[in-house]
DNA sequence: GTGAAGGGCCAC
DNA sequence: AAACGTGGCCCTTCAC
């Protein structure tokens, strides 16, 4: 393919260009920059392309001439950039969003991903690879040269072979995204592809805007840690070598307290009945009967705290915001769920101490509002269960009322141990739970296990076909869908009970946690439009729940637009059972 | 020394 | 033999 490309240095040439394109209804659009995090370099380039003509805009020029997020000169680049047509089209456009917004200073208005659209059509397929160049092979079966992309993109005088590099990535995307709408059309993609691509900008401005933490406060609770830790590693130690002393000719002998093997060893030569693994669920029954089991549960625990959430968390603030910005996947699992690292902030404990480290600035309030119960919701409105549905409308404590009905009790009778049964049960479903590992984390017998699993299901007996259904289902098309038409594909072994087994319980979960997550990038996109212009910003999300700064004196009104958003959001998808979310204001991240 | 795999545990 | 879904991060172990 011929490539025309014409690289933009002044402001004259770059309003002509613009106007050439604004009529256009897609453009392949790319920057490049110089660095991957935009507080730490520039954007060089921004590339935009009709698939004939590529416009390539050398930046550097500008940036002597004044700040670009303010410069006179390039308004109609913004223009073109923030509206909503023409569409730009981009590998990885929450990339590029975030530097258009941080350094020009606009919201990339009108969004194809490539990315995003690659993964959706992939539909869970492990084995597919989604960079540009493997999807530019994959769709269009020409191969793209990335040799350019880690070039000194801060150099006074690009080379020609940079800036065609940076023409071409531009213009590919033209008729790559051409093919891709085929496939989308053909699998029926069209719509989660709009539900995810509205959520690009909204997830950018999140990474922006990061999450404050107080890094004292974060400290205070470190040293805290520490102690038990010390403490607790030092019983653990001495409980463990009681064995272990016998068999050493010196008497003492140090056991690394974080090696499975001998910890294992250790725990056998205390006459310990070790199970096949040692996770905490499969010890968790020997902790009555051994100290000693119990006491590593336990530093299991705090060992983990002081790994995972210790001070390597601190190196993740940004020197020039004071403040953590992860990054996050917006399709990180085949369910649609997002994930998050560099740091997880998704899996912070949930304990107080560890989330009032999040807390506001001063003059500012959190925001945290949660989906209640939002799979169960779910579950409730693809079933169409009638008492499921019922416990829900009483707008009573779900699980007491759900007590209630499978134990044929009033609500008020219900004791706390059937509300544990019902509550366990009701999580479980989701995930496909058997009587097993129902008993295992009860505590109860197989038999009576099974006893309250099939009262749990005579109650709701459309619950239980629907489960049924979404598993046999799933076996013979070899595909499950979410509300939003999402698409996971399945392979398994037809002959291998176990993947089977395994091919059912996704079969039921993922159209339900699936929906959860097509429902919360809904609801992203909906904040996103209400906080336009307003102190709010969204600090993060996780899985059903969303958490939003804003300034102490607009956060009333700030919850109200988040608690609106979020409920018309769900009520898209569920309109059987009433949709509800709890909303708080305080000065940190509450439960 | 480096990297992958395995085991474990945090979140929802 | 039997294992309840989705992730990321940390540690140890083991191969190179």
């Amino acid at each position: 393919m011929e490539i025309y490309f014409q690289l933009i240095t002044d402001a004259a040439t770059l309003q002509k260009a613009c106007d050439g394109l604004k009529t256009e209804d897609y453009l392949g659009f790319d920057t490049e920059t110089t660095a991957l995090d935009p507080y730490r370099g520039d954007v060089r380039l921004v590339q935009l392309s009709n698939g004939k003509d590529t416009q390539v805009i050398d930046l550097k020029p500008f940036a002597t001439r004044g700040d670009l997020r303010t410069s006179e000169e390039l308004a109609p680049l913004r223009e073109l950039l923030s509206a909503d047509k023409p569409i730009k089209i981009a590998h990885n456009a929450k990339f590029d969003a975030k530097w258009v917004k941080h350094h020009l200073g606009a919201e990339l208005g009108g969004v194809f991903d490539t990315l995003l659209a690659s993964q959706l059509i992939a539909a869970g397929d492990q084995d597919r690879r989604h960079s540009l160049a493997e999807v530019t092979s994959y769709f269009l079966g020409t191969e793209l040269d990335k040799s350019e992309q880690v070039s000194d993109w801060n150099a006074p005088e690009l080379s020609q072979s940079q800036i065609e590099y940076a023409a071409k990535d531009a213009a590919t995307m033209i008729p790559l995204r051409e093919k891709m709408l085929e496939k989308l059309k053909a699998d029926e993609l069209i719509s989660v592809a709009k539900l995810e691509f509205g959520c690009v900008m909204p997830i950018a401005a999140m990474e922006l805007n990061g999450f404050y933490l107080d890094e004292a406060r974060w400290r205070e609770q470190l040293e805290k840690v520490k102690i038990v830790q010390a403490k607790v590693a030092d019983e653990l130690q001495n409980l463990l070598s009681a064995g272990v002393a016998q068999a050493s000719l010196f008497g003492v002998t140090e056991i690394n307290l974080d090696s499975q093997t001998q910890v294992t060893d250790a725990l056998k030569n205390l006459g310990v009945p070790v199970p096949a693994t040692t996770r905490g669920w499969q010890l968790q029954p020997l902790a009555a009967d051994y100290p000693v089991v119990a006491k590593l549960l336990e530093y299991r625990g705090v060992a983990k705290s002081l790994s995972s959430f210790g001070e390597n968390i601190l190196e993740f603030i940004e020197p020039k915001t004071g403040r953590i910005h992860a990054d996050f996947r917006q399709i990180g699992a085949p369910t649609g769920r997002f994930s998050c690292s560099k740091p997880n902030i998704q899996q912070i404990p949930h304990e107080q101490e560890y989330r009032r480290c999040f807390r506001a600035p001063d003059g500012r309030k959190l925001i945290t509002a949660d989906y209640s119960q939002v799979e169960l919701r779910i579950l409730a409105e693809f079933s169409g269960d009638e008492n499921f549905i019922k416990a829900f409308q009483s707008g009573e404590d779900f699980h007491t009322t759900a007590a209630a009905q499978v134990f044929n009790v009033k609500p008020e009778d219900v004791t706390s141990e059937q509300r544990s049964f019902a509550k366990r049960l009701n999580f479980g479903v989701v995930y496909g739970i058997g009587s097993q590992r129902f008993a295992l984390m009860t505590g109860l017998k197989q038999t009576a296990a099974e006893n309250i699993m099939r009262r749990y299901f005579a109650t709701y007996r459309g619950l239980d076909a629907w489960l049924r259904e979404a598993g046999q289902k799933v076996l013979s098309n070899r595909i499950a869908r979410t509300a939003s038409g999402r698409m996971m594909r399945f392979r398994f072994d037809e002959n291998d009970r176990t993947q089977i087994a395994s091919a059912r319980r996704n079969g039921m979960n993922m159209p339900i946690q699936g929906s959860s997550a097509d429902i919360l990038k809904r609801a992203l996109r909906l904040l996103h439009n209400e906080i336009r212009g307003t102190s709010a910003k969204l600090v993060n999300i996780v899985h059903d729940e969303i958490i939003v700064e804003a300034d102490a004196g607009e956060a009333e009104r700030i919850a109200d637009k988040l608690d609106k958003a979020m409920c018309a959001a769900g009520e898209e998808y569920i309109k059987k059972v009433p949709v509800k979310v709890d909303v708080t204001i305080a000065d940190e991240w509450s439960k």
